[in-house]
DNA sequence: CCATCAGTGAACGGTACGTTCTCTGTCCGC
DNA sequence: GCGGACAGAGAACGTACCGTTCACTGATGG
């Protein structure tokens, strides 16, 4: 918590520079964050409680949304690699979760201030989702072409719709319900539409 | 379009009131949606648009969110009937297919724009889950109860999250990616995901 | 050691909020 | 058909935050 330097003038005092500024920045960005959630976090706020200028805030991040994604950027650590316990469904149920814990959290209250921030801007909704939801489209497809490798579905079930579908119930879900999400809810879509879709895949081929 | 009044100045000149004073508030109300969407919709413009006063306005809406649905409500029509064309998945995709394109029209615009105001604010996104979907589950569940009745799936199919998740996958595609929403989009969601599931669904009881 | 760079805090004009004021047209009971 | 209550119009207010610009001065590198 470098945001306990309290009262220091940075007219006079130690004036920051580099990481330490970035530090400040970002610590004071994900209190606010934690405080007053995303859509009360304003910039003004957020210069002060760092002891820095609005001015230096604008010069690196656009906007607060640029702002929080490079806070919790700089927070994050390494992604988990994907699940691999040789069952189809525990490695589904391991990666919904996954994502599920992560929503019920600080990252989870700043998605959704971004999605609503967003919202408007289809380009931007665009250049975000590319952002939050590759990284699980990854690690999806890479647990379906194991299950594909082990014979447990057909390769038809390596299309874009059938991987993104089950992450996008959760997002959902988040988004409607808000967190945390009720682990029968992840039961509810691997078991009764996701593994039934996968298992039922065909190849359009094959309808020729 | 009875927004058109032009310069009257309201105070010297007829003095609306009732269902005058409401119908002249609504049509600015879509009029400006329509023109500067929802985002940028400003009670300060409705107001002036309608030749009323904020006061009147905030009199009968706390907000904008609750100004905008009052208005579409205004002009909404009936809702139509299920589809019933024999066929579960005819019925589906129509159904589906109303939804998007309900989605590509000011509707859609004011969906998006107060999804993302109540985003940020659990209780009031339920309120208005419930405005909004309530009406498409009945239809599902209607058209599903068809089907089980033909025979055409088993009766377990009937359970909620059966039944919600083919038009979450629209609303989410929706907002993610905007409008219009593909054709091809709905009948994937249709084929390899909602039809795969409801054939296989299969009653709690029977894994006892 | 000094010129340049860069951060701070303050102030600005702008937009929209939600409230409150005065003035006055409209309505209802009598 | 009259007069008071009710309620709408428009303007003004204080608040909040936006994004920008300013003068001042600490830090940095040659």
């Amino acid at each position: 918590m470098a945001a306990a330097a309290g009262a220091v003038d940075h007219r006079k005092g130690p004036r920051r520079r580099g990481e330490a500024l970035y530090s400040a920045i970002f610590d004071a960005t994900l209190a606010e964050l934690a405080e007053v959630g995303y859509w009360r976090l304003a910039m003004e706020r957020v210069a002060a409680r760092a002891h820095a200028s609005k001015a230096s805030l604008y010069k690196r991040w656009p906007n607060r949304a640029e702002l929080v994604i490079a806070a919790l950027h700089h927070q994050g650590g390494e992604p988990d690699p994907a699940p691999d316990t040789g069952s189809l469904r525990e490695d589904v149920l391991t990666l919904l979760r996954r994502g599920a814990q992560r929503l019920d959290s600080l990252f989870g209250e700043a998605a959704r201030g971004l999605m609503a921030e967003n919202l408007t801007n289809p380009e931007r909704t665009a250049n975000l989702r590319a952002n939050m939801f590759t990284g699980r489209n990854r690690l999806m497809r890479e647990i379906l072409e194991r299950a594909v490798a082990r014979g447990d579905i057909p390769e038809a079930a390596i299309k874009p719709h059938l991987i993104e579908f089950a992450p996008a119930l959760v997002d959902h879900h988040f988004l409607i319900h808000g967190a945390p999400i009720p682990d029968h809810v992840l039961r509810h879509i691997v078991d009764d539409i996701l593994l039934p879709a996968l298992t039922n895949a065909t190849d359009p081929a094959d309808l020729e």
